[in-house]
DNA sequence: GATGCGTGGCA
DNA sequence: TTGCCAAGCAT
């Protein structure tokens, strides 16, 4: 028989008290919430994103627009570029729109988990974890660290993501009433220190007596996951054309494949492109190097290429001056094809 | 429900 | 080196 819900709550809570991670986000238990811009912010750029690549960025966004009025007033552009390096890049769209979408109604975050979710960037994780966080409301808050230690605590050997019905039903059925922020956070703590993915540190774990995946089995193997598919390699050639100490730079258009970042001119391979583009000045062509890049679904064989010629390039772009080249907000693909250039031309 | 969407760290 | 993984969302 496996403990009461309640014994698994408080247990956790318990622990969490004594083990909680100090997050530049995050209140110590017991404490007062922090704001709710705080937690948005956060929540939006841990994404599928780990801690430490996070914690630059908050703190340099917090700098920049230290509330949501002034993220609003941003230009996108410039939100953009601030988020470059940091990856899927929907989320500085989302995060904007959704720091517009709080301005228009006074520039206070809704304190409901069903208000919070029609806002642009906010699903049924982000929008629980911040009802439950900021705003004390009891949530049940499901991430990949919660779908891993609900699987190990009740032995559900379902695989992903077929389980996930069964998991969050386990997840709402352990959540207390009072302190569910402190819950997720406590949660995801666990998972991410101690019912690891690799080597669960089932010695170190508050929880380890009611686990079923550890009582009947090898809780490492939970959750189940689907197989992945292999990642096809795609190749396409990217443009260095630089005058007078500074480079051509176009925005990339569109909601797809690095859509409204910063960018060399390149040849389509993006977005289901085949590469087939033609450059975008007829003139002399210097092959500087090969970047390769390995993105979610495919890996990138990048040609970066210089073109020397006198003609303005076509389409809409505009001369960078090296020396702020940092500024530009490159995201990394072509943060590393700049590099290139900048070695070998 | 499946797919597209970044990046860096780790074994 | 390669594959897996990390506080998911939109379509």
């Amino acid at each position: 028989m496996t403990a009461s819900t309640e014994t698994i709550a408080s247990t956790l809570l318990g622990w969490y008290d004594r083990h909680a991670r100090t997050l530049p986000w995050r209140s110590p238990p017991g404490m007062p919430a922090p704001a709710p811009y705080w937690v948005w912010l956060s929540e939006v750029m841990l994404q599928q994103t780990t801690v430490a690549a996070v914690k630059p960025y908050f703190a340099r966004f917090l700098d920049i627009w230290p509330d949501v009025g002034a993220l609003a007033a941003a230009e996108e552009s410039e939100v953009m570029a601030a988020w470059a390096g940091l990856g899927y890049y929907s989320r500085a769209r989302n995060l904007h729109a959704c720091a517009r979408a709080v301005a228009e109604r006074g520039g206070t975050f809704p304190d409901t988990e069903d208000e919070l979710r029609k806002l642009p960037g906010l699903g049924a994780y982000t929008a629980a974890a911040i009802a439950a966080i900021a705003f004390g409301r009891r949530a049940v808050v499901v991430d990949a660290n919660v779908e891993r230690v609900v699987a190990r605590l009740f032995a559900i050997d379902e695989p992903l993501p077929g389980a996930r019905k069964a998991i969050r039903e386990a997840a709402d059925r352990i959540t207390p009433d009072e302190r569910a922020g402190d819950f997720a956070q406590a949660m995801m703590d666990l998972g991410s220190s101690v019912c690891t993915s690799r080597d669960p540190k089932c010695l170190l774990c508050p929880l380890s007596h009611s686990c079923e995946g550890r009582k009947t089995g090898n809780p490492a193997s939970l959750p189940v996951k689907a197989p992945r598919k292999a990642k096809p390699v795609r190749s396409g050639t990217a443009w260095w054309i630089e005058r007078e100490g500074r480079v051509w730079l176009v925005t990339r258009q569109g909601t797809g494949m690095l859509g409204g970042m910063r960018a060399l001119p390149d040849d389509g391979w993006h977005a289901g492109g085949d590469g087939s583009g033609s450059a975008p000045m007829d003139a002399a062509q210097t092959p500087l190097g090969i970047v390769r890049h390995t993105f979610t679904h495919f890996a990138l064989e990048l040609s970066v290429v210089a073109i020397d010629g006198e003609a303005m390039p076509d389409g809409t772009g505009r001369w960078w001056p090296l020396e702020d080249l940092d500024e530009a907000g490159l995201p990394t693909l072509f943060a590393k094809a700049a590099r290139l250039a900048l070695a070998e031309r």
